[in-house]
DNA sequence: ACGAAAAAGGAAACCGGTGTCAAAACGTAT
DNA sequence: ATACGTTTTGACACCGGTTTCCTTTTTCGT
């Protein structure tokens, strides 16, 4: 048992198993230049005094902290959460913490503010969050600090290596593929907007499957959103507006699906079957809207894992794949087109 | 402009200055025992060289992180948001960082998990959430380490200085009095889980305005969920079946309000129509659901911020206020009751 | 048994700040 | 000019680790 008051030191720990400092210092740092006898006593000493190395300690000598950052501009605050929680499984009972460093991406002085952030706090790794893990001046920032970093995007970038990503335009095709199968032909999008990579993405992959199907796409089917709940509403009665006879409507994520209900209902027409909507994320607003909404989940929580362990645990296994398959989540929002024309 | 190459350290300020590194620190640190000429040439070659201090080295000699931790088990991942961007909006600009730690209250390990965790990082001070905000021992535990810490809440706490709250109870009685203004004299409650001081606060908010109006409450009534989604469906429907002329419910948050919209819509009544339903929290599952829900919204941000404020810099006006006033947020889930009886 | 190479361990400086305490500088009364 | 009380400033140790470099011990071939 540890005594109580204030925790033992490496100097402590020396003095009671009559090593120096150095050797004690060489054991946490599992040095293989050690006797294993040598090593034995001073880890039982450790163990006695209850001693763990002072982190501030290290951060000066080793001029690199044990912090990871995760720096975000996301609109969706589930996404944010989630990847959190991943991070935090990965370093749970590890010396790492996590710190939080929300950006503003529109800010002229971003890049700035970051530099000043990452050279203030000397992070170990930082964890970069879409839209801004898209911006390769803020990878090139972080490599030119000799901070470690890790993207999480929809799409390959230069180097897999520090990336976690998911196949959003694969599933993509999938939905569309889906919905064809289910007999319908006019289908909408409603894109995300420029500058998302993820929105390129799945529109791509839209695009892509609805010319395999040889189905039309005209142009007017095509509205952009922002992403945010009130720009999916918008969306949509352009969107009807402009082309009644679309009986599906495919949203870049779920906040504009649930936007493009409330555009439905206030037309009166009925979800499922005067219209069919699918999302794309499975965030919460998918679950609890009527009737609950059909979309496309990806695993944010494992991916916000996988990406801290590349940065504190390259070698493992966990910290390996970079790619996380979505799936469809169907609920209640897609069924087949009754309209007629 | 500052030379690139290593950052500058107080040596090469004390250096360039030629002062000793004491009157350095004194100068960063606004010692008032310094001479005003002293003081401008430090300052002065500080400037030129884009000195700033290093915080693992303050941390070391301190004793203390510059950092601000951020303890929380909420399910409602926009009120950690929106928290989190409260206290960030505190700390921008200054040398303050934030580390988000979420914990599990049920863990019986928790305060020892959390014990380490202050040891480990020599927080400047922490900031809970509920519901672990009203856990006294942590309370307790953050004094024994002479670690600073705000608590988030809903009720007042043994010491106003260290909470930031909402006048909870306050509003509720106000949401009442709103519905029985409309004429609704049955109404129910969904209340919030054991052990959550805001769950208790509500209750008696309802518990005490239905008094006041000299209304009924039948015990079966006010039925129990705990906070999430699904449990305000199942709630609801118990409260239904025991008592079909209920002609509105107020639900302890939203989440569970939004499950009683399902629970409502499965059984055909229709909202506001055949029940008017009032939420809790203006998360924003209530915009985005079908009808738009009437509820009761808090400034998170401006607590977080206050919040933040409280520990880094006590003294400013706006770390004083520790109430922040809710604010009824009417939208269309609430109409005069029409159902006959 | 001896010397050389390899392995193990330690002394002291260092990372970049802050605390203590004494010395220097200054102003002023004698 | 001297003595004395303030105000300013600096020298030096310290926070708790790591790194560099050197000494001691062990191992081993002959």
């Amino acid at each position: 048992m540890a005594k109580s008051g204030p925790a033992p030191t490496i100097n402590d720990v020396a003095r009671v198993a009559g090593v120096s400092k150095k050797t004690v210092s060489r054991v946490i740092n599992r040095s293989p230049l050690l006797k294993q006898a040598t090593r034995e006593k001073v880890e039982k000493v450790i163990a006695e005094l209850g001693y763990t190395p002072n982190p501030q300690a290290r951060a000066l000598a080793l001029r690199r902290n044990f912090l990871l950052g995760l720096l975000h501009d996301n609109p969706n605050a589930q996404t944010v959460l989630n990847f959190q929680e991943g991070v935090l499984d990965a370093i749970r009972d590890t010396e790492f913490a996590l710190v939080v460093r929300p950006v503003d991406r529109h800010s002229p002085a971003m890049l700035d503010d970051i530099r000043n952030f990452l050279e203030q706090q000397r992070l170990y790794g930082v964890l970069i969050l879409p839209p801004i893990s898209e911006n390769d001046e803020l990878a090139a920032l972080c490599r030119e600090m000799g901070c470690g970093y890790v993207r999480m995007g929809s799409a390959a970038l230069d180097e897999a290596e520090q990336l976690v990503q998911s196949n959003d335009r694969e599933m993509v095709e999938g939905v569309v593929d889906y919905l064809v199968e289910l007999g319908h032909t006019r289908i909408g999008l409603i894109e995300g907007p420029q500058g998302f990579r993820s929105a390129f993405e799945r529109r791509e992959g839209f695009l892509t499957a609805m010319t395999r199907h040889g189905l039309e796409m005209p142009d007017d089917a095509l509205v952009q959103g922002n992403y945010r709940f009130s720009s999916g509403g918008e969306a949509a009665n352009r969107l009807l507006d402009q082309n009644p006879h679309v009986t599906a409507i495919f949203a870049s994520n779920d906040e504009m699906a649930a936007g493009a209900y409330h555009a439905a209902r206030e037309r009166g027409v009925d979800i499922p079957r005067d219209l069919s909507i699918v999302g794309f994320d499975d965030s919460p607003i998918a679950a609890h809207i009527w009737p609950p909404m059909t979309t496309v989940g990806w695993p944010i929580r494992e991916m916000g894992k996988a990406a801290a362990l590349k940065l504190v645990a390259p070698d493992t296994a966990e910290a390996k794949p970079s790619c996380f398959p979505a799936r469809l989540v169907t609920r209640n929002s897609v069924a087949p087109p009754s309209k007629k024309i």
